[in-house]
DNA sequence: CGCCTAGTTGATAGCGTTCAAATTGAGTGG
DNA sequence: CCACTCAATTTGAACGCTATCAACTAGGCG
């Protein structure tokens, strides 16, 4: 048995975890464990042969970067999410940790070979990746029509979410997993808007903050109707 | 063999494409062709039983409608593109014929059951998810941080290109598929300043206009440039 | 001809950006 | 423990882009 998968946190949650035990050690041998630093790049647009990685532990951001050389965070990867281009001769986006992270990586050609072995993998990818064209069709859908209260309202919300335990209530007590700099980017607005809108909330009784980072949820029905999005 | 099949004009582009003969046929068996008028919908966001579909000919939209009522388009399907969220509950998004509109569709159940029984179409279907994945995040990238005049230039472009033969260069002539409401809708702007933004493109010699839907692309360098993604 | 929808054009106002400066907080070395 | 430094954040004032409201034009169809 492999060591890695044996005390794998994801180990039930992610795309790997529709294969055997079997099957899934002969994948683990293909692969490695990986260590990022926040900041580090896992790889960048442009390259020819990027790897495919779950991500264990941490935390990941998927970016553009315009030809003016500033970047544009188009989505996050959670633990157990899976990023990588499969199919494309090269790398459209850069990807990059925003935290200390830990993965499981494999070459490309290995991926391809392991889709084309393991059917239940490639449909488990199908499906998460028919769920990462839903969140990003979402975001969409936010920074098009929303106004900057609706779209931070909107990322706080999913933050407390993905803070808390339980998938549909949101976490009372959580940390920003981003500067206000990387939310300004991610949805398309300035820092100082940012800044100003937390603020509001703030002075509106729906959050406290403490430091720079903590948020606690105080008003959350409050947060969710800022954000355009409640009653779905 | 298959009638539908044997003169499907996407017969070799589909995702459907990747089956052999028979696999082809018995898939084809479940499911059954259809035409959609214009504005008629495929499914609506909460149907539990939405089918899934390879558009034939035509074209369709993916739109989010928000609790206020207005529509949001997400995403365009072309001929020998798929539709359908098959491992949702129930359908997130209207799908809707922008044009008259031939699909081949299928009741998901079926869906599944054939992504079980066909490996290739599992990974063609994978591929093409991933496809619709990076589109869409084009577009986030563009509404989130771009000017109205770089997110026209950006749907001008791309129609240009859709309207091709070849997949790279801009067709000198064609017709607009949307309307200015939907391409507004589609951008996260208003009528009026599509209309306007139209309006200096003609000005400044990049296009002219011949009724209300042609489009003769003059200068399609300076457009590309204004939608801020030359070089890419 | 009148009606209706799609599109154009103009004037005004609001929201978010931009530029600039003050403030906070964490880390470092004395 | 304190002073220093640097980056992140907050706050303020003015500008500009796009939305909004409103009037007008063009084309299709009974």
């Amino acid at each position: 048995m492999n060591l890695a998968c044996a005390s794998c946190p994801v180990r039930d949650s992610a795309a790997c975890s529709v294969l055997s035990e079997d099957e899934r050690n002969t994948l683990a041998s293909l692969g490695r464990t990986r260590t990022l630093k926040r900041g580090e790049m896992l790889f960048a647009a442009g390259d020819e042969d990027a790897a495919c990685a779950t991500l264990v532990s941490g935390a990941l951001k998927v970016c553009a970067t315009n030809r003016d050389g500033d970047e544009q965070i188009l989505a996050l990867v959670h633990p157990s999410g899976f990023t990588g281009e499969m199919f494309a001769p090269f790398a459209h986006h850069d990807v990059v940790a925003l935290t200390e992270s830990k993965l499981c990586t494999f070459a490309r050609r290995d991926m391809e070979r392991a889709v084309e072995d393991y059917p239940a993998l490639a449909r488990a990818l199908l499906r998460r990746s028919q769920e990462d064209l839903h969140n990003t069709r979402s975001m969409l859908e936010l920074t098009a029509h929303g106004s900057a209260e609706a779209r931070l309202a909107a990322l706080l919300y999913d933050f407390a979410r993905a803070a808390s335990d339980s998938p549909c209530h949101p976490a009372q007590h959580f940390e920003l997993p981003l500067t206000r700099g990387e939310m300004a980017n991610m949805l398309g607005l300035t820092i100082e808007t940012v800044s100003r809108k937390l603020g509001e909330f703030e002075k509106l009784g729906i959050v406290n903050r403490t430091g720079k980072r903590g948020i606690e949820l105080v008003d959350p029905a409050h947060l969710q109707v800022l954000s355009g999005k409640d009653g779905e």
